[in-house]
RNA sequence: GCGUCCGUAGCUCAGCUGGAUAGAGCGCCGGACUUCGAAUCCGUAGGUCGCAGGUUCGAAUCCUGCCGGGCGUACCA
């Protein structure tokens, strides 16, 4: 559809420029970028449309009547094919010719198959890209969620915009709050397993976080006794270690199968504890090189007056290094692994001011690629009734929300009488919450904080996940039947200029447009796009078959046709499925 | 205080590089199943696009100021 676009565009501008020579205006004052495509708000008036403001100062005439002068002169002319040229006001409105769209868009996605809608325009990147990283002493969360959501799904349109993109997680494996879980462990857990209790792993480690909570509010020494613990780990002592790495299995163990649960994976895991000594070396080189430097008490600082920021530490006085110094280090050895030409950082927004600082540190570190690090940051995720707040329990625990959608996807599945369409309803629910999350995280903005609604999330109604899947399985649906029909019929031909109606003309629009939106999501770093896309698709698709009979005529000619629009709608769903983590279901 | 992001219909959100009467979903009200699965479709009502200036032929969109809100501004992560 871009392509189109930007022919009509030059065809315009050349028109306009043979226009000028007849009014005895110099053609060197019109620019081919003063020339707007755009699309009129009704499809009655075109499908593209060129607004004449622009040239009314140099003409000397109206819009209006630039618009009539220009559709009279290109009326007619060979260079517009079978498209037609009207003027509405001041506006020259293309009709193009939807019969050659459609066979190329036809020819296309047959083609293509999977692959249509990717493009190469990225081909020279390396993305490395870092997204979800929990910390090892308690369960996955809503906030956690969309962040997974935003990770997997940037990565997927960043790889159709042909660029090769490395995924990586940052465990945080380490630090007083892990301690403050094993302390409690090791306190009360008297030998229980999460095999003995019958508990998910990590929520069986989560439980002695909170219990941790309530002992530090009773017992004074609780805190004393996770200080003592993070200096014994750091010393390397063995009971700790030992301890430290049963419960970290745990809490990993249980936080990769949430990953599988949501359909996040990663290429490389990195853990804290392994880079976090990177760090402190890499600030002391910085300290001899002049780029920081040392308060009395023996802690080292950088200023950060350069980017009009105060002074920030890097290395505490008594040696040990912060959160900022373990990312200085985590950084420069992701590079040395795999030296990436960019580095995305989801991370919500609340950490915008720790990436300012990060990135500058690096830069004055002298690394080139520091001014290749991206922060994309997303705003956080409220309940209904307000702010998720740990303290008051009101956190959306990211397995309990799963389950919770996947319950009332297999309750809708029951209630329709679908069981023995579905097969297996445990994995076509689990498929349906999935979409249902997914779909309702991405919907919105990243940068935008967000309101979610459970019971909304779940809703088989409107703008959802599962609706879209309704719409694909639908569709698979029509095709079984064509399949199954009397062979014994002569098959028709799909013929584009029988594919007419104002619905299908509008659908092959939309189809066309497709790999444009994947572009603008990869530059824009944005599936807000794609959601967008794939509901307006899904519902102009539902109108039509709504309104028009696909397998019912008695066209031969027309069914093959109509289905074969449908199938490209079908293929589209899918691969624009993929990239919001959507599952597609045959039968639902 | 400073930094940063946000402020569009009752609620949740779209709105491409400024362009033709600002769009969806939910909710409300009212229609459509002897025909491809009604998890659907159609229609009605509902908006001074926070406020005030500015740039422009034209501003929800760009600029400035104000008002309201989130987040940050730790030798926490």
């Amino acid at each position: 559809m871009q392509a189109v676009k930007r022919e009509w565009q030059k065809i315009v501008y050349n028109a306009l420029r043979e226009l000028s020579q007849q009014k005895g205006v110099d053609p060197e004052n019109l620019e081919l970028a003063q020339v707007i495509s755009e699309t009129p708000p009704k499809p009655e008036l075109g499908d593209i449309a060129f607004p004449m403001f622009p040239f009314a100062r140099v003409f000397r005439q109206s819009p209006a009547q630039i618009a009539a002068s220009l559709a009279s002169a290109l009326t007619g002319d060979e260079r517009i094919g079978q498209a037609k040229v009207t003027q509405a006001g001041p506006y020259v409105n293309v009709h193009i010719d939807i019969v050659a769209l459609t066979e190329e868009v036809h020819n296309e996605i047959n083609e293509r198959g999977d692959g249509y809608g990717e493009n190469r325009s990225m081909a020279d990147n390396r993305t490395m890209i870092e997204f979800s990283c929990p910390n090892t002493n308690k369960p996955l969360h809503l906030g956690h969620l969309r962040n997974d959501s935003i990770g997997e799904s940037v990565s997927r349109i960043l790889k159709a915009n042909g660029s090769e993109v490395r995924k990586v997680n940052l465990i945080n494996d380490r630090g007083i709050h892990i301690c403050k879980s094993m302390c409690a462990y090791k306190e009360f857990g008297d030998h229980k397993t999460p095999e003995s209790e019958g508990q998910k792993s990590d929520h069986f480690v989560g439980d002695y976080y909170v219990r941790f909570d309530q002992w530090s509010k009773e017992d004074p020494q609780a805190e004393a006794k996770a200080r003592k613990m993070l200096i014994d780990w750091e010393a390397g002592e063995p009971g700790v270690n030992e301890l430290w790495k049963r419960m970290n299995r745990w809490a990993v163990e249980g936080i990769e199968e949430t990953y599988r649960r949501t359909g996040v994976s990663f290429d490389a895991v990195y853990y804290e504890s392994e880079t976090y000594l990177a760090g402190k070396e890499e600030v002391l080189k910085g300290l001899d090189r002049g780029v920081f430097y040392r308060e009395e008490d023996g802690s080292v600082w950088v200023d950060l007056s350069e980017i009009d920021l105060d002074k920030k530490v890097l290395l505490r006085s008594d040696g040990t290094s912060l959160y900022l110094t373990q990312d200085i280090g985590t950084a420069i050895r992701r590079h040395a692994d795999w030296p990436f030409t960019r580095m995305i950082y989801v991370v919500a927004s609340e950490q915008q001011y720790h990436f300012k600082v990060l990135f500058h540190v690096l830069k004055k570190l002298g690394f080139q690629w520091a001014r290749k690090l991206y922060h994309l940051s997303y705003g956080m995720v409220n309940l209904p009734e307000g702010k998720m707040k740990s303290r008051e329990g009101t956190v959306v625990d990211a397995d309990e929300l799963f389950l919770q959608l996947q319950d009332m996807a297999a309750e809708e599945i029951r209630s329709k009488d679908r069981e023995d369409h579905v097969g297996d309803v445990e994995q076509a629910s689990a498929a349906v919450a999935r979409a249902a999350l997914n779909y309702y995280l991405l919907q919105v903005s990243p940068m935008k904080d967000m309101v979610f609604d459970p019971r909304e999330s779940i809703s088989f109604n409107g703008n959802t996940g599962p609706y879209l899947q309704y719409m694909g399985a639908r569709i698979s649906s029509m095709l079984r039947k064509y399949e199954e029909q009397d062979r014994s019929e002569p098959r028709g031909r799909f013929k584009a200029e029988l594919l007419v109606v104002p619905e299908e003309r509008q659908l092959i629009k939309l189809l066309a447009s497709y790999p444009e939106i994947v572009i603008r999501a990869g530059e824009q770093m944005n599936p807000t796009l794609i959601t967008g896309f794939l509901y307006e698709l899904s519902r102009s698709f539902s109108k039509y078959y709504h309104d028009h009979p696909i397998l019912h005529n008695e066209d031969r000619d027309l069914v093959v046709s109509r289905l074969e629009l449908a199938k490209m709608v079908l293929q589209v769903l899918k691969n624009a499925f993929f990239l919001v983590g959507i599952p597609f279901l045959e039968r639902m």
